[in-house]
RNA sequence: GGGUGCGUGGCUCAGUUGGUUAGAGCGCACGGUUCACAUCCGUGAGGUCACAGGUUCGAGUCCUGUCGCGCCCA
């Protein structure tokens, strides 16, 4: 073993686990795997550290499955994220002058091929690099062959049942990627703008009505005006028509209830082609809907004299004609919410047209039973009653997408007949008239409908594969609680009506990565690099960031990652390195001898020390099932840190030190220990801390050939006694240390000691060894007695339970320093009494409280009160 | 507007059926070259657990309200 830890032990070791096999399953058909579908990873980019999560929890809850012996599935794969990845592709185009309609769309289609190939090849380094164990020779990507079959049979269904339509319906529009997205796609911020307050004069000019509006340009394409039917102040002019300033076409006055009358003047401009309410308004009263925006976001024909120019602009100009002619009444500072493109954030506008839509309703039901009745179970279960709002509300879908890259809408049409036919192959004449005049619709599907395929199109799906058979439905869905909406409802809506069955049987969902100011790390943040995993890995290694994002927060809360603590965590593997090393050294000839056996129990004839570290270890694998049974694994992985640093590096290989010097019979005793409990916890730490793990699991005395398929430990007997015992002896040995800082003795120099150890005078005599080497204790000064006639003078006296330990550090001590903090322990340990009593006076506390708990403040007094006659004995004996 | 999360030592965070005197890492102070480890060891300082009520024998933990920050939905 090298002398310290280094992070490049990892590389070989993933080559060596993929080619040995390690991550493919061992499938038992009489045992249900455990199975996730890793969260496809978008070829848009590379991988950032919201994917190092992501993969970290799956990884861990895999491998710690994998090592229970039941068979374990992580299928891989990568999502072609449609929009996302054609305008990455076309940004690179627009380098070299050109757009994707020079290209045309076979030319285009190719070279977002070529940008998936090679940013799959990166994602999958990368993916190595962060140590996860899933079973490459079934990765997927959602474009497949397969998964394109599953896409298409899918929307087939769906269609033959009439969960799918079309038609032209208001939806939002980016025109900058010139298609329809989905209400999720939309994201809203709020703005300064302004509120522009327009007169508009009946065509006599007797009355007028003034509406404010937040987009003026809109006007353009204004049907009607509406006021609340209650406003008085409008009454008389309902039914009247006023004339759209500048145009000057006339438009009705309508009454409508939805108007707000606190808003602006009461009154307001209807556009139902560009506004969601004033659309439901238009629908109402009959009202001609005008579209007055292209698909580039420039004013259409309809907007008259207007017509081609930027909708900004037009704006501008608009509001200048209006002003010209004195109807523009006012302005005013006004901050709404503006919708955006999710992908180009792109001012998005509400635009009539054609598309494809899903029905919700009727999925969502199941959906929301499925949750009800726990077939599904969400994790942190607040997240239950953000998705059944969300689907006790749904809307429906809008599928279709003006895009090129993406899986084809498998409907045509024939140009001779009309028909339209929806079918799972291509057919080469209409299926009505026999036609060859036929043509496919020209749109692709949103990313999230192969998407929502997942966790069964993986598997096979259509087809009933042994895979689909054996791994679905899958055990756990793991991802961002950002996409619950997006994803997670989709997969189970498609799940339960394509395959009937729910397609996990739970949701576990974490937080969101932060950078240092809480923002969402994003490509677009100027630091971003600092956040970039590989940059992280190469200086810490993936154990230290996997170990600091598994343990780094709550489950569904976000985190800012510290790299302090990245550095941290890097810090205890080299630790746990080292106390290998040592381990290793003290084994003697014949290392073999030690390899640990499958349990090993606190005996009696044991050493304290063993029976102690057998105890806490064996605890901690019960904490740890418990734990991981409530997906808690960060506190888990917290409390392996505890006890590989400060319990088993800290005290125990200290106390094994004199012990392994001396030679003799207990030197077989602490190696066995030594190996169980130090294999067992590279066991138990190997989902967190993969390669170090198994770098120093190959160096120990082990059985089988990788850590990965060890066994995972099982709780084993514990040793109460001991642990109390223990204590006693490491507050000692504390308070001796402390003693020492106190009075600046020198580090070096071994110091007389006198015990009065009442009960505990065998342990002390047993243990003398250890409480000489860690309080660094002169072992021919060292005296334990059962109690003393006469306290030693000018002796600095600590109280440990029923022990008391005299320093006579003759000259150093300081009488009056002794007394303060005499006094000090005094006050402390009084006020601590007196809660004590006060508790245990009260008639509730002691009819209510657990018998454990009101037995633990009885014995908390005794243990106080004796303290306390001590220190009193203490201080009169210095004031002597 | 509705929902939801957070507010714990200088910083980043734990604290999950309410039950000792609230913890860790980093930072800080003091001291350390004992042959596992300075990527370290020892000791220490530092917190009215945002605020105000309430429930309870007992509240950082449960309830209500207020303030501040964030997110989601409209």
């Amino acid at each position: 073993m090298s002398a310290t830890y280094n992070p490049e032990i990892e590389a070989p070791l993933y080559a060596w686990w993929e080619a040995q096999g390690y991550f493919k399953p061992r499938i038992d058909p009489a045992v249900r795997p455990f199975v996730i579908s890793m969260p496809p990873p978008n070829v848009t980019g590379i991988l950032h550290l919201g994917h190092a999560l992501t993969s970290a929890v799956e990884d861990a809850l895999i491998r710690q499955h994998r090592m229970t012996g039941q068979p374990t599935l992580w299928v891989p794969g990568t999502d072609h994220a449609g929009i996302a990845t054609q305008a990455v592709v076309e940004r690179e185009l627009a380098k070299e002058g050109l757009s994707r309609h020079d290209l045309g769309r076979e030319k285009f289609v190719e070279r977002v091929w070529e940008w998936k190939e090679v940013y799959h090849a990166c994602i999958s380094e990368q993916q190595r690099r962060l140590g996860i164990s899933c079973d490459w020779d079934r990765e997927r990507f959602t474009m497949d062959e397969g998964l394109s079959r599953a896409v298409r049979e899918a929307f087939v269904r769906l269609y033959d049942k009439g969960l799918i339509y079309r038609g032209a319906y208001l939806v939002n529009w980016c025109p900058r990627c010139t298609t329809a997205i989905s209400d999720l796609e939309v994201e809203y911020e709020d703005e300064a703008s302004n509120l522009w307050y327009v007169r508009y004069w009946t065509a006599d000019r007797s009355s007028s009505i003034t509406v404010a509006t937040t987009r003026p340009e809109t006007i353009l394409g204004d049907t009607a005006v509406a006021v609340h039917p209650d406003d008085p102040r409008y009454r008389d002019l309902i039914g009247r028509e006023v004339l759209l300033p500048v145009v000057g076409r006339p438009i009705p006055i309508i009454a409508d209830e939805v108007v707000e009358r606190e808003f602006g003047t009461g009154a307001v401009k209807v556009t139902p082609g560009h506004d969601p309410t004033d659309y439901e308004i238009g629908k109402r009263h009959n009202l001609p809907t005008i579209n007055v925006l292209t698909d580039l976001g420039a004013m259409s024909e309809a907007a008259g004299p207007y017509g081609g120019l930027d909708r900004f602009e037009c704006r501008k100009r608009l509001v200048a004609d209006i002003q010209d002619l004195g109807d523009l009444v006012k302005i005013e500072d006004y901050t709404h919410s503006v919708g955006h493109c999710q992908r180009c954030h792109t001012i998005v506008e509400p635009r009539i047209s054609t598309q494809w839509f899903v029905r919700m309703q009727p999925l969502a039901e199941p959906a929301i039973t499925a949750v009800k009745e726990e077939r599904i179970k969400i994790v942190p279960e607040r997240f239950t009653k953000t998705y059944f709002d969300w689907l006790e509300n749904i809307r429906d879908w809008c599928i279709s997408r003006q895009l090129w890259w993406g899986h084809r809408i498998p409907v045509w049409y024939c140009d001779d007949c009309g028909q339209q036919m929806c079918l799972r192959t291509d057919p080469s004449t209409c299926t009505h008239c026999g036609s060859t005049d036929i043509r496919q619709d020209e749109d692709v599907l949103d990313t999230w409908f192969s998407s929502g395929l997942w966790p069964f199109s993986t598997l096979g799906w259509p087809d009933n594969t042994p895979d689909l058979n054996y791994f679905y439905p899958t055990s756990v869905l793991e991802t961002g609680y950002d996409i619950l909406f997006f994803w997670v409802v989709r997969m189970i809506t498609l799940g339960l009506e394509m395959t009937g069955q729910v397609p996990f049987d739970a949701v576990y969902l974490h937080g969101l990565i932060r950078n240092e100011e809480g923002k969402k790390i994003s490509k677009s943040l100027p630091d971003a690099w600092k956040y970039d995993p590989l940059y992280i890995i190469e200086q810490y290694g993936q154990d230290a960031l996997r170990f600091s994002l598994l343990t780094g927060s709550t489950p569904g809360n976000d985190m800012k990652l510290a790299i302090s603590r990245v550095e941290a965590n890097r810090n205890f593997c080299n630790k746990i390195w080292q106390a290998a090393r040592f381990i290793l050294m003290s084994l003697g000839d014949n290392p073999g001898r030690y390899t640990a056996p499958e349990r090993l129990d606190p005996s009696p004839e044991m050493n304290l020390a063993d029976r102690w570290m057998l105890t806490r270890y064996h605890r901690l694998v019960g904490e740890s099932e418990r734990l991981l049974a409530a997906y808690q694994l960060g506190e888990a992985g917290r409390q392996l840190y505890e006890i590989l640093w400060s319990e088993f590096c800290d005290w125990y290989i200290e106390m094994c030190k004199p012990r392994l010097r001396a030679g003799g019979q207990s030197v077989d005793s602490a190696r066995r220990v030594l190996v169980y409990v130090f294999e067992g916890l590279m066991r138990l730490l190997h989902p967190y801390m993969p390669f170090v793990t198994e770098a120093i699991w190959q160096y120990l005395p082990h059985q089988g050939d990788t850590i990965m398929l060890a066994p995972w430990p099982q709780p084993a007997g514990l040793d109460d006694n001991a642990e109390a015992q223990v204590t006693t002896l490491m507050e000692l040995v504390r308070g001796i240390r402390n003693a020492r800082a106190e009075y600046k003795v020198e580090p070096m120099r071994r110091v007389k000691a006198v015990f009065a150890a009442g009960a505990s005078i065998a342990m002390l005599e047993q243990e003398s060894d250890i409480l000489a080497t860690l309080a660094r204790l002169d072992p021919d000064r060292l005296e334990i007695v059962r109690s003393l006639e006469t306290k030693p003078a000018k002796a600095y006296t600590l109280i440990v339970g029923d022990v008391e330990a005299y320093l006579p550090l003759a000259d150093l001590i300081d009488l009056e320093r002794e007394l303060a903090r005499i006094d000090e322990e005094t006050r402390q340990q009084e006020k601590e009494l007196e809660r004590a009593q006060q508790l245990l006076a009260n008639q509730g506390f002691l009819a209510r409280a657990p018998r454990a708990v009101v037995d633990k403040e009885r014995d908390k007094v005794a243990v106080i009160t004796a303290r306390l006659v001590k220190l009193g004995e203490l201080r009169a004996a210095i004031q002597d």
